[in-house]
DNA sequence: GAATGTGGTGAATCTCCCG
DNA sequence: TCGGGAGATTCACCACATT
């Protein structure tokens, strides 16, 4: 499986001078103010959110959720969020090569305004990106969506660049088919997170696995990726890894430490370390509700069990009711047979041409009618 | 299992004279102007993607443009569709109740504006929503990752505005998990999709499972939905689906005209089928002290937590006693916690043949016996 | 050693009603 | 409008301890 092709190395000469394979430690408008035009081939931006959180917030057993409070994500109003964007990717497009390209990454608080800013500013969106969290943090309070996934922008220098995307490789990662627009990727945990004295050396560290996946894609081997937000240097440690080289920009004392000490410590990726950044293949759950949503199964719909002995009602939102019981289709299995536990799915049936078929039937038709 | 209780239907009565369950052939704004303030409990708007909205506003979108004159003409296109965006969405915030909702779906071509006119226009993001498609159109030139998603916005009336959000509804849905800000939904296609002499009625019909998780999410039975862009009527077929009411506004007599037979062919579904699992809110409120009142549970009880590690004496008034903690079941479970909070109604147990059960327990049955 | 259980944690705009 | 009190509320993964 996967082609091996020759990896095209970048062509032009890098700029002379460029601090290459460094740190700045400054602001990140000064410094690339600092840096010659049209001189990164890549840029990789994480930068505020904005996020305006409100109060405490406390886990339902009680403990504290440890939210990004740093003044570096406080601004005072969208307005001057706004200055703050235009600003620094003004510079970004003045250091980013004609073909180049620019990622950014972001959540619902802030990238509404950077991809405004960002087209007003003249580049080009190419696609907008969901990272889909495997472990996102649930909605303690039941009052939303659990916010599940964070959005990245990746937009070419002008609309006729010949920005680079490395279409094979992208296909072969993702089992030969055509790696999508929403990837599915766990959040940095583990051995991964960095730590500073028991605790966490950055509030909002990117999985390496996403960097590698957005330089695989967009750079060649040998090319300068310049992130602006360095933080504790996920873009340094992943360049390095994969070849290419990096210029990072971090105001934090605190986090340039400890990105230096990471990316000492970075080595080239063999085989076997690249397969583990892949992300599991998402195995494909289908919740009863879904039957519902998409028309297989009506609300009002009567199932009962293959004798007969049991009869439930569907309802809007997937639940059962017998009796006076309601939930799922697993729970009101459960509870009219006086069990512990039951799977719903083989144990419902719904008539069908005359026959009782299990409502797993049904998911087995949904699963091979949107299935690749 | 569960407690039964009637379906919450909207409180407020509709406002006089609102033309409800109608379509209005009508351009979107002019067709807003004309409806009262404060009428609409949620709006669903799909407006258009691209730059070609008509009008003499826009220019077509023929021609190239050569690349040096580029940024004048793109600023340009988009200060054009950015007004279009915030004059639909002012009357929007004109028309929807100060608890109403707005639901907005979008591509990244045109949501980033539309995300930044909301907020600007004093709607407070609530999720941005990713729609998964199931079966997205494969990019054939293999320039670009396949776009397999669209994003929606979901957005209250201002930032404290008390939004419907069916928690229990969307988890039940879910197969007995939160439901999370990535939905997987086929496209619309095979019998769903509307035709006209052979080809697609609309280029961009939605499917019915997208807005028939929307209406159930945050909308109560008999609640009005305003879709300003109504096109061939999927809001409006879910809406009557499922018991709702609906305004549409479209302009092009073509689309109304299939809309019009696709609501009337729709069917209701009947009201215990339209039944979702409830919050326990919504329930009647058991104080503690009604069990002891009618000795469901003795004063001089000893509640414990689930692991013994604090106990609690039940005084005559339904108060505890710990220590010297004393006051409600939660205020005591907090203290002895030392926690910010606590439901003493699952913190604290009682021990019933030989196990210890939740107090809640009690409650569930004093509710099961006492309710019509 | 393997299986199981316990505790901690992650970019979070996180309650509602009543007086 | 504000303050106080009732009471509702979590998923996946990892590290580490226990069986």
């Amino acid at each position: 499986m996967g082609v091996i092709t020759k990896v095209r190395q970048s062509t032009a000469a890098p700029v002379e001078g460029l601090p290459v394979d460094r740190i700045l430690m400054d602001d990140c408008i000064a410094a690339m103010r600092a840096l010659p035009a049209a001189s990164v081939d890549m840029i990789f931006a994480d930068p505020p959110y904005n996020l305006q959180l409100g109060g405490d917030l406390y886990r339902p057993e009680g403990g504290r959720v440890d939210a990004v409070d740093n003044d570096w994500d406080k601004f005072d109003t969208f307005a001057a969020y706004d200055r703050f964007t235009r600003a620094w990717l003004a510079e970004a497009r003045r250091v980013l090569k004609p073909d180049g390209s620019l990622w950014v990454i972001g959540s619902y608080h802030n990238i509404f305004r950077v991809g405004t800013a960002l087209q007003d500013g003249g580049f080009w969106i190419l696609n907008d990106i969901v990272w889909r969290k495997a472990n996102p943090m649930p909605n303690f309070k039941g009052t939303r969506f659990t916010n599940a996934h964070e959005t990245l922008i990746w937009a070419a220098n002008g609309e006729n660049a010949r920005y680079t995307f490395n279409y094979r490789a992208m296909k072969t990662l993702n089992d030969e088919l055509q790696m999508r627009s929403d990837w599915v990727l766990p959040i940095c945990g583990g051995q991964e997170r960095l730590k500073r004295g028991g605790t966490k050396a950055h509030p909002t560290q990117k999985p390496e696995a996403l960097l590698y996946r957005i330089l695989l894609a967009c750079t060649k081997p040998g090319d300068i990726v310049l992130d602006p937000f360095f933080g504790t240097g996920t873009t340094g440690a992943v360049a390095r890894r994969l070849g290419r080289h990096f210029i990072g920009i971090e105001r934090e004392p605190a986090y340039v430490e400890v990105a230096e000490q990471r990316i000492a410590d970075a080595l080239p990726l063999d085989e076997s370390a690249l397969a583990t950044m892949q992300a599991p293949r998402a195995a494909p759950r289908v919740p009863f509700g879904t039957l519902v949503e998409t028309g297989m199964i009506t609300p009002g719909t009567v199932l009962t069990d293959i004798k007969r002995r049991w009869r439930a009602t569907v309802r809007a939102d997937g639940s059962l009711l017998s009796g006076d019981a309601t939930g799922s289709i697993h729970k009101v299995g459960a509870v009219v047979q006086g069990a512990p536990s039951c799977n719903g799915w083989t144990f419902w049936h719904h008539e069908q041409d005359g026959t009782l078929k299990p409502v797993d039937s049904l998911r087995q038709t949904y699963l091979l009618a949107t299935q690749p």
